[in-house]
DNA sequence: AAAGGACGTTGACCTGGATCAAGAAATTTA
DNA sequence: TAAATTTCTTGATCCAGGTCAACGTCCTTT
């Protein structure tokens, strides 16, 4: 059951059996089923999810009622409103599940107490912030300096599961296109 | 000396005199000329910088030799290629001084040896991450849902210091938009 | 199996901001 | 203070990708 996050920890921290079980027991298993949200805007993020199965996406609706997706969560992955969970203030982005999916949850304050009494889950939670920072820069600088075409490939390149199992439009609205040019892209490619 | 970058570490952390005297003398002040370089692409990052005086700039060269601004480092500010930092791998990102600057280097082995020996220096550069993080993320979802004309007024809001401080065109670079483009923006501004 | 949503495609058209080019103004350097 | 360089402005033009609208197909749900 604890399988696929304990590995995900092991990546950066070990454990001891006792400071397992201490971790685990924080945790809360929750299914989502798709459509579902984890998390509304305007509610408070009380949680760090980490996804043990499905997938779900953050994302804000802008001014003009337009959706713009902030990052997925596949199985393996943390997702959370960040700044709505460190500073206890209500989200600006929902969480919602594109498949029927199970997260594991910790709650704000059990977090704390992790960090207290196995202080090496700082240590944890600071190398995976640093992957996603560098990931964020990575996704400004693209956006930059490449083409529509160049992101989207690069996209799906770089997560080739995701094109088969999330819907074209959002990962439009995840690099910020729209669902037209990602078929014509596609269109385009095909035809060569 | 040590006023700026200590009272940065105490946002976030309490030192005893001990730990702060270690803390700075891991520290190694380096006076950067305007234009000189922190780091060049490249070579392998091996400081995490903390800007005590003046401006800086972390920037990319894409494909068609345009650049594109990662982020500015204003005096309070940490600056780094954070991934060629954690991976010990050449920089793609250049570091530039836009005026006359001081930074404090700590090398990554010292950095090693802080984690090791005062933890809390785990949270604290955690609690930065965490802020620059949120920050990317803004910046994703603003250049996503926002004009042109929204970007920069956010911008100046948000730094009104840069407007005074650094060419207009590098703050173009930084929000991924033309020199023209923040030109006529401003012009539109001031016949209103 | 029918109906109603989602989802994807295509064409026609539009537009925000880029690009190009030239010059003016400000700043730096000699 | 003159020359060189950098920065900013302006106009003309262009184009990548957005928007709008219509339709086809697939997937759910009943």
């Amino acid at each position: 059951m604890y399988d696929l996050i304990l590995s995900n920890v092991a990546k950066y921290i070990q454990l001891t059996d006792k400071e397992t079980s201490f971790f685990t027991s924080l945790l809360r298993l929750r299914k989502i089923r798709k459509r579902q949200y984890l998390l509304q805007a305007g509610d408070v993020n009380q949680f760090e999810n980490f996804v043990n199965k499905g997938c779900l996406r953050a994302y804000t609706v802008d001014a003009h009622g337009e959706e713009h997706i902030a990052m997925f969560g596949l199985e393996g992955w943390w997702i959370s409103d960040l700044y709505s969970f460190l500073t206890n203030t209500p989200a600006t982005q929902n969480i919602d599940a594109l498949e029927d999916s199970e997260v594991f949850s910790i709650e704000r304050s059990d977090l704390e107490k992790l960090y207290e009494q196995v202080p090496k889950f700082n240590r944890f939670f600071l190398k995976l912030l640093q992957n996603a920072f560098v990931a964020h820069q990575r996704r400004i600088l693209a956006s930059m300096s490449q083409t529509a075409e160049e992101q989207y490939y690069d996209f799906i390149r770089k997560y080739p599961s995701m094109d088969q199992r999330v819907p074209q439009h959002q990962i439009a609205s995840y690099l910020g296109l729209s669902p037209e040019t990602i078929s014509r892209i596609r269109r385009n490619q095909a035809q060569r």
